[in-house]
DNA sequence: CGGCAGGCGGTTA
DNA sequence: TAACCGCCTGCC
């Protein structure tokens, strides 16, 4: 079977890594080639891209989407892939009067916020709390497998949705055992009981009505699944550079938020993408 | 073995 | 409303 790529010249602040290893999303699998596959809006694909000039920062390049029409492209992955957006000039806003930020900008200069699913956004993010990412991957896939309808079969490997929450209503923390989600497990059931009854959330407040949803969740649900750009979350690593970086008292969040809001503004969730996935990266090098 | 990992809920004062 | 504590699990 002949296999569609769509291909897609000249994009430019992308790079496959940074946005799929930068912690904002879980479901997308490295590849030997260095490309990424994985599934968003019951959609199956793998993420390719080649720079024209060698691994030149933030040079444009080729990329390309297997598994993917035209009208794939333009009905879901531009949008899914926040194509459409300047990067280039938000991060020179960014970039403005902060050396700190210029560090990481150019650190993680192919990072895009990635426009997913609310309720994906609900479920991971969930399950992130006081976890580490190859276990909150393994969670989430293990989820999909016991719970989610089949979304197709690609190179060989079968893909699953996440369940919906209609589905994750009806079963009991007994049922989730197989996937290890711990303590974490209630919170999901109830949550998912939560939004069956009130409907999808709409905004932070309803966000933090449900259940192991608390600031910092909340914040990542309305930046990654919301599109709420401005959404600065704080986490124990932006907490760090906040404090070592920028400044300011470890413990105070408060600062922080107001220190986003004054110097980031609407670029807030950008700014900490950026923050975040260098500071675990200065970190883990070590 | 204790400590910790992208916090939260519950309980106290 | 701030401070503390326990929590599933897996890995060091």
């Amino acid at each position: 079977m002949e296999q569609r790529i769509y291909t897609i010249e000249d994009v430019e602040d992308f790079f496959p890594v940074h946005v799929f290893e930068c912690g904002q999303c879980f479901r997308w699998q490295r590849q030997e080639d260095g490309s990424y596959t994985g599934v968003a809006g019951g959609r199956i694909a793998n993420i390719a891209f080649e720079s024209y000039e060698g691994e030149a920062e933030g040079g444009s390049g080729r990329l390309q989407i297997s598994n993917c029409t035209e009208a794939d492209f333009e009905n879901f992955w531009s949008q899914y892939l926040d194509l459409d957006r300047d990067y280039g000039k938000l991060k020179r806003k960014l970039c403005r009067g902060d050396k700190v930020m210029r560090k990481a900008v150019k650190f993680g200069w192919g990072i895009r916020i990635l426009n997913q699913d609310l309720w994906e956004t609900i479920v991971s993010f969930i399950i992130s709390q006081n976890n580490n990412i190859p276990r909150i991957k393994g969670c989430i896939e293990g989820l999909a497998e016991l719970l989610g309808e089949p979304v197709g079969v690609f190179e060989g490997r079968a893909w699953y949705d996440l369940p919906t929450p209609e589905k994750l209503a009806l079963v009991t923390v007994e049922d989730l055992a197989p996937v290890k989600l711990g303590y974490r497990a209630k919170y999901l059931i109830e949550t998912a009981k939560i939004v069956c009854q009130k409907g999808m959330p709409e905004n932070v407040e309803d966000l933090s009505a449900l259940c192991g949803v608390g600031p910092k969740v909340a914040s990542c649900i309305a930046l990654f699944g919301m599109g709420e750009t401005g959404s600065f979350p704080i986490d124990v690593w932006v907490a760090r550079v906040m404090s070592g970086l920028y400044g300011i008292d470890e413990k105070n969040h408060g600062a922080m938020k107001a220190y986003a809001d004054e110097h980031f503004g609407a670029l807030g969730g950008f700014a900490q993408q950026y923050l975040f996935y260098y500071i675990r990266n200065l970190n883990a090098r070590k």
